[in-house]
DNA sequence: AATAAATTTGACTCAAGGTTCAAATTTTAA
DNA sequence: TTAAAATTTGAACCTTGAGTCAAATTTATT
């Protein structure tokens, strides 16, 4: 915890490699336990489990981060960082709503069976401010989702119906991705996206 | 824990009340212990918790209950005894596969919305063969379920690819209904089940 | 009313696992 | 080579919550 209150003060002299060196382990904590978070869930992964897989002492992940809580917090953050920047880069597309959809959809998916990130469903776990961030960025993304759904139906390419349901319906399926995906892994990713994407479409086309 | 042993040599000369009302008394138990690991986890439910919300102290839920692990599997042995009916129910139906699916999936999803009952997702939180036994039902109502959308594409009402993505497509909704549905106060139970036959139909009609 | 069975409780034990910290070790820079 | 900073550790602490049990209380039976 030094190092990085440290490292504002030292920022101007110190050498890029320092703070990078302790973001990128501070991360890959994260993301490494992120993954166990996935595949066994918040509680039955301890904070032992998570150290040994990086081949540290329990203690030592204190060094990179306050509690147990804030590694769940981070690792909401970062999959809610992708999704981010997934809408983002379809903020002013030329694509039909039906298109855009179908496109963050499949990104979506791509997400969460290619990289580590994995959507998590232990937000119950947080507390307090935490817990409270947390939701309203799911809400923020959902939100806007939906708003691609309402462009679809106005353009003409998006059946009728309440927005907030066809989000809702295809968002769960991604959700459920996790508690299957790495184990059966015969699966390809792609083949999954491919048919996710081709249900959803012919789900809501028009 | 003595009641129930007992009840075995006693129920000749038992009064039908005694078990019936033990039974009775433990099945709320399991349901309302299972309402709050639908709203806040299994692991965010102790067992103070579900005792207060029964008007009773937790040694007395010891009386009914071996510990708190059963709980976690009765709920879920419930869950599936209800979907095992709602199979059986269209078991030797004359509609098409796709109908038949339709109507499974409203069941479903009036199941979980209407009744108490949840489609529970902490099942790394059982233990060995809680755990096999668990896992082993899941996966015969998913296999049942494929079967009915492989008749769906056998007889043409249903459109051609992997039958398991369809299934894990909409038990993924189905799923997911469990992270929202309380919270929305304000969407009907059936305009949700109209809603999401609509999408299944839709989205998987040849 | 009296007795037995069923049910509930308060007070306790116990283990698991998250958290802390001073000391040891390693890395970096001069 | 050496001193300071960064990183890691072992050994404890501490809280939470599951589970136990003998005794108290309630309910049913004669």
């Amino acid at each position: 915890m030094l190092a990085k209150c440290m490292s504002v003060q030292m920022s101007i002299k110190a050498p890029f490699d320092r703070d990078a060196q302790f973001a990128a382990k501070r991360r890959s904590v994260i993301l490494s336990a992120a993954s166990a978070f996935r595949r066994r869930g918040y509680h039955n992964t301890s904070m032992v489990d998570i150290a040994k897989s990086l081949g540290l002492t329990k203690a030592a992940l204190y060094y990179y981060v306050k509690n147990k809580e804030e590694i769940l917090f981070e690792s909401h953050v970062m999959t809610y960082d992708s999704m981010d920047e997934i809408l983002k880069s379809y903020a002013r597309t030329s694509l039909s709503g039906l298109e855009t959809l179908e496109a963050i959809f499949r990104d979506f998916v791509e997400l969460l069976t290619q990289s580590g990130v994995s959507l998590l469903t232990d937000v119950d776990s947080l507390k307090g401010d935490w817990e409270v961030q947390i939701l309203k960025r799911r809400n923020k993304i959902e939100r806007r989702v939906v708003d691609v759904v309402k462009r679809g139906q106005a353009g003409g390419t998006i059946r009728a119906g309440d927005p907030r349901l066809y989000v809702f319906f295809f968002m769960g399926a991604l959700n459920w991705l996790n508690a299957w995906y790495d184990i059966e892994g015969r699966l390809d990713a792609n083949d999954i996206a491919d048919h996710f994407v081709m249900q959803l479409r012919s789900g809501m086309a028009a």
